[in-house]
DNA sequence: ATAATCCTATTGTCCGACAATCGCAATATG
DNA sequence: CATATTGCGATTGTCGGACAATAGGATTAT
């Protein structure tokens, strides 16, 4: 005999409230900026009780779809950052181990170099510059802005490639650059020195528009990563952070 | 005069109990496939009512730290396949381009095909032979077959990379690989030989353990995505779905 | 042993209430 | 007149209790 009902669908009425603002969201109907209307009026619109829009709510929120100003909630579509930083924290959570992560930095970073050697505007190239600046200026012992200023170098060439996955990608992996950088610095003496150089000569690279240059450097920057994790005695299959 | 007090932070109860659980997950208190108290237990717990210790399930919820099974909660923590979704989905809110895609697949893949040809074992190397064998086999007017076995392929080189951080980038690209080649497949006759021809020399690639060969072939095929979009009319600024 | 039935714990939803807080308007102050 | 302060109202955060629906386990019947 063939079945004469579908199975019919039952969602919990806290859920159907988040699909729909999600939807609304989705075809621009509530764009970027706009703000929600009160608990009670979604209460009155939905026809549920408040408890149960503001379980909705919470959905949106963890999503990143919303975010709370003040006192009103507005739509924000999520982001470059948002994703990379949901990213990194489920990587984190999943006991992402240091070889991993140098592995897919060793993988992408030079292509990324690559494109960056010919997208990178004189205004980025200037940016980097400036960057590494600060590097160099940094007192020998104050390694977290070491480690700030390596990382907004990476940043600012993930952000120069003008490709929004990309930039995403290469975000979530910068995060956790931050991550392998602080436990190498203290422990590698040179490093600074070592990422100065490279730095420099990726930016003579990125000048040139020489791709097979800036990804040789990059090649050699990410595998000088590696060698400070050696000589700071880092256990490449331990878990980051 | 010196500011005498600390700006006291406020969290909402909710928030707390969100982070509460979520501290016990990361630091391995709540493993995998543990399951959460009742709600009402965890009322007791924390000392606040249910209303409040649900709004923090969401939270989690949505986080993909947790997942329902039947009726109870059970720890989950988010794999490669979650962080892809989530991430493919927030691009496509955000209207990310089928440029964008293209050139994040152009950039990344020649390298993971390049590891792949390292990495690869012979047992996904057979895997691979039969996702290709599958699509070869597909009625010539399934393109939904055929989209799903062009993208499993790619799928199968991912997971070979033996590396979650990549695998999960890969994945998020191979979710919106899916998309692209719908709407290529209809419009572009010999689509599927063209790819069918790739997926060949790529798996001799690996088979043979030639790097640059697999590269090769890799940008190949998904230059022919791109031209797939050109013969199909696609518009490349278009957002994905 | 398997299938059908009943029970009970738990979830999903509702209602009503109140304190805390934010935004804004009305007011006071210079 | 511009600025700071105060007060008010709307809105959120939290509470407590309530009830129907349901999933899962215990119990009974086949």
């Amino acid at each position: 005999m063939t079945k004469a009902f579908e199975p019919l669908i039952r969602e919990p009425a806290y859920l159907k409230v988040f699909r729909a603002i999600e939807a609304r969201i989705a075809d621009g109907a509530l764009p970027d900026g706009a703000h929600l209307p009160t608990e009670a009026e979604l209460c009155e619109q939905f026809g549920v009780t408040r408890s149960t829009v503001r379980e909705g709510l919470r959905l949106l929120e963890q999503t990143g779809l919303v975010q709370r100003a003040g006192k009103k909630i507005v739509i924000k579509r999520p982001d470059s950052a948002d994703i990379a930083a949901a990213a990194s924290k489920s990587f984190a959570l999943g006991g992402v181990t240091f070889h991993e992560v140098w592995d897919a930095l060793a993988t992408l970073y030079p292509e990324a170099a690559r494109l960056a050697a010919k997208r990178l505007s004189k205004d980025d190239i200037a940016a980097l510059e400036d960057t590494r600046a600060v590097l160099v200026a940094a007192p020998a012992d104050d390694h977290e802005a070491t480690v700030a200023a390596a990382v907004e170098f990476f940043q600012l060439i993930a952000r120069g490639l003008d490709n929004r996955v990309m930039l995403a990608m290469l975000q979530s992996l910068n995060m956790m650059i931050g991550e392998s950088l602080r436990q190498v610095i203290a422990g590698a003496p040179n490093a600074r020195a070592r990422i100065a150089n490279a730095q420099g000569e990726l930016v003579a690279a990125f000048r040139a528009h020489d791709a097979d240059r800036a990804a040789d450097w990059m090649a050699k920057h990410i595998a000088d990563l590696k060698r400070g994790y050696v000589v700071a005695k880092v256990d490449m299959n331990a878990a980051i952070l």
